[in-house]
Parts: C-alpha cells; structure tokens; sequence
DNA sequence: CTTTTAGTCTACTAAATCCATAGACAAAAA
DNA sequence: TTTTTGTCTATGGATTTAGTAGACTAAAAG
C-alpha cells in the first residue's frame, strides 16, 4: 500500500495538470475538491516544490501550479519521492537498495528474482504513466 | 515494501520446502540457519500452520514441515497471509477492497487504472511463483 | 506603507504499526 | 516423570504515519 500521503500528493497533481497554464491554484481549492487535510496538504506541495514538479506564488491571487508539462510528470517520480522505495524488498530496490543480511548468494536468491520481476513490471508501467495520460483516461467523465 | 515478518515467512518456507517429506525441522534449526529471531519466528510459523500451509508435531523429534506440496504453495497467499492487501491502493484490491472517499466516479478514474495494471501484474507473477519453483531457480547454488 | 492574502517553516502530538521478547502452558516422546 | 518442543497471551520499545498549531514571510491591493 502507498501511503495517504502519496495518494494526496497523486490526486493532488492531477487536479494541478487540469489546471495546466490557468495560473496559481489555492492549496485551500485543492484540500477541499479532492477532500485532502489543508494543513496536511501544504507540507506534500512544499515538497513538491522543492522537487521542481511544482511551483508556487505567494500572496493574493497566489497558489501552486505545475512546474513542467504533465505528460513529464511520472508517477514513479511522484511515489518515490512521497514514500520512498517502490520496490517490495530493499534487495531488488534501485534507488534504496540494501543487502538482506540473511542472503550469502544474492545472485542466486530465488526469492529475489521473483521480486526483481515484480519490480521491473511495476516500473514499467509507474514510469509510463503520466499526469497527462491520466487525464486523458478519465476524459469524457471530466468532473470540472 | 513487505514487512520482515512476510520476508522472514517467505525464508522459512523455502528452506522448509527444501526439506519437504524429510521431517519436521526444528523452529530453532529454521531460526539459525535463515537468521531470523526465534520468537518472532514462532508467531509466524503458527501463523502459517492455522492457515494449513505448515503442519506441527510436538515433543522431542517434533517441528514443522509443509502441509502440502511445494507447488501448491505461492507467494501470492503467503504475503496476503502476512501483510494483507498486496494492491497499492484500496479501491483496486481484490481482497481487502475499500472505497476511496475523495473519488466520485471510481471506474472512470485514471489513477485507479494505472494501479489495476499494477496490480494485475503483480498477482500473476506473485501466483505463479511457488516454492517449488524458487527452488528450482537457486538449485546448483544449493546452500544446505 | 499598511492591510490582506496566501505560501513557508518549525515543532509537536496522537495513533497505528512493526518488530521483538518474556514467560506460563500443553503435548508428545524417552 | 522428565525432557523436548510447539502453543498461547501479554507486553514493550521503536518507528512511521497522519494530522495540527502557530509564528513567519512575501506579494499584491489600496
């Protein structure tokens, strides 16, 4: 399971991408449209920023908007910034990777391979996947 | 990422499965040898036997071994054992479904899609791999 | 240049979960 | 009846997650 937090952080960035170039939008619009705690909400766009997926404008008429286009916005991006590793075992995980200390061969766990399996299919398809073609999905069935 | 207890379940069960039809192995001899705690170790393995996967014997010569055969044993039912849901988010799992509260219209929603993908790939590698087949994989490197 | 608006930052807390251990108990074999 | 080994209940520390409070800063409006 990926944290609230990251499920925030999605939603949020989805409202964001419909919104592309119709300048800054409030963090208060965004808590209540997508139902996300605003003081909760604040913090995850912060980070957003810092990570240069968002930017903001502060004072009236100020908000969050989206840094880059959307189609260049990923969602493995997104969830390894929020909740770190996307991988289920930090033996097979790219970008937090540790050894397992039970493991003497690790070229040849056949735990590992499984999981290195499940990790490449999940990139695959979180990295192909973004803020763009969500949107066009849920096209047609647009809730403003 | 899974919890230790699922990593430590998983461990046992291959080295169980290693030992298939040669006796029940010591929780002790398990917990040594795959460096997991002992009794952390016993709650796990309980586990494993109230959900028909292990079988116990008590007394002097007793221990646990597999109920059934390697092959029927996948690690799809083993994490959902331990861990529970193994989709990412709760609107998309199969066995621990859960409404999300801030989506209005869930089968046009382009986040959900992404993480059905997600998950189906994840069940059908997770069901198809079994012990049988883990051990396949690591045989030749055979670490007693 | 003051007021209002809205993001920034630090600190904190409640609750849940994870990982692990202690110790009494029960059954089976020697 | 003693020893071995699994069964069960309870508990505790550490970490993570989710959320809140409140002071501060920048920008725009008047």
């Amino acid at each position: 399971m990926i944290s609230k937090k990251c499920k925030y952080a999605i939603h949020a960035l989805v409202y964001l991408a419909e919104r592309y170039q119709q300048g800054p939008v409030h963090i208060q619009d965004i808590a209540e449209q997508q139902h996300i705690p605003k003081k909760f909400l604040e913090a995850i766009l912060l980070e957003l920023r810092n990570a240069k997926i968002l930017h903001s404008k502060k004072g009236k008429g100020g908000g969050y908007y989206l840094y880059r286009k959307p189609e260049e916005v990923n969602l493995m991006e997104i969830m390894r910034l929020m909740d770190g590793a996307i991988a289920m075992l930090p033996c097979v995980s790219l970008n937090y990777y540790e050894p397992c200390e039970e493991c003497r061969d690790e070229k040849n766990c056949g735990i590992r391979d499984v999981f290195i399996g499940v990790r490449d299919d999940t990139l695959r398809i979180l990295s192909e996947s973004n803020l763009a073609q969500i949107l066009e999905r849920q096209k047609g069935t647009r809730r403003v």
